[in-house]
DNA sequence: CGCCGAGTTGAACTGAATCAAGAAACGTGG
DNA sequence: CCACGTTTCTTGATTCAGTTCAACTCGGCG
């Protein structure tokens, strides 16, 4: 356990005493995710977060008109959640998919709560993760309301180079919010 | 100070020992802000978070093109700040905008950073407000990604009921990634 | 009274969606 | 290693929602 990437990255990414670190890959389980399965079904309670060793996942809802939309990739190194679901302890409304076969770390929403109370350093860096997504979230959405079809993916091809290679398009453009033939004319203009 | 808005609203949102509201409160200062006058500016850092005791903020961008986007509206009760640029003392690229004259409760980062560490009920009443921020946020991109004109109009009049009324229509067309015209439309044809 | 900003309406335009068909890439089993 | 079906990508023709630009209306206010 101590030799997973989880172990490093919080090593390298928090400010936080060994001891602590410990206690919490203790209570972690690294577990697969074939491609195709899912971490978390809309109805389902959520009641972790998941840090990815390895592989990719993707967090989406199905629309009222059955279309998909993609939140957001988790590829190594990011963590995904419902925090809605775990925070209210309600239904979730949204999927946690494998895109490939990934391994994940499993956090307990107790271990993270526990460790909060008990660290100042860990209860930072929990902050820290928050912070981040609200940044990462409202980014998005500015470029929702603002960005052509071709600036969105420039931007995407920016924040995640290698995710363009190894996702179908078909994903990306649901990530963009725009149809996959339009960004296959995106790229095709790009390419010239 | 005791009776403000904002003392109510932690009274009845905050499961929090009354002295640990007492201490937050005594470093608030309620300020008034006039129609049009800026809590923040781009560039500036964002020391502050502000709860909206009566009137109305708005918070917003300005794109590359010269087009404003807001990110977020802040009626009574709500409480606006950047916390990209609270959180990593950077300077913001928001604008924070009283729309109407306004009197905010000004709450400073190192005051909610202290309480956090002396009460768990304060960590846990601060780590809502970014849940319901996070919550709010992925609700608000799903809607731009799936969401017609027409849609987004009907979900904003029930989220934000009372704004129809206070703002010229321009607002709410920016914040819905829509042009004024188009709003004009879209109401014209409910209205029938 | 006359101005001014906000809202409306119309007409032309455009970026992206839709629908449909075909080409390429991929994995799986024989 | 090839043949097959499946999925992904591309391309074209058409449609459509929303933008743009411009003219006009309305209500408030000095």
């Amino acid at each position: 356990m101590d030799t997973s990437r989880f172990s490093s990255y919080l090593r390298s990414h928090a400010d936080i005493d060994p001891n602590i670190i410990g206690q919490l890959l203790g209570q972690c389980s690294i577990q697969k995710v074939a491609k195709g399965d899912f971490l978390l079904r809309t109805d389902e309670r959520c009641k972790h977060s998941f840090f990815v060793e390895i592989g990719l996942l993707k967090q989406y809802i199905i629309d009222s008109k059955g279309k998909e939309h993609i939140i957001q990739f988790a590829p190594e190194d990011w963590i995904v959640s419902d925090r809605e679901s775990i925070f209210y302890d309600q239904p979730s409304t949204y999927f946690i998919q494998a895109v490939e076969d990934t391994f994940v770390s499993t956090i307990s929403q107790e271990e993270i709560d526990r460790l909060s109370l008990s660290s100042p350093e860990f209860m930072k860096f929990n902050n820290r993760l928050l912070n981040n997504h609200i940044r990462q979230l409202q980014k998005r959405i500015i470029q929702l309301l603002g960005a052509s079809a071709e600036e969105r993916y420039l931007d995407f091809i920016k924040v995640y180079p290698d995710l363009t290679q190894r996702i179908p398009q078909t994903l990306i453009a649901s990530f963009l919010g725009i149809t996959p033939e339009s960004l296959s004319r995106v790229r095709k203009e790009l390419a010239r």
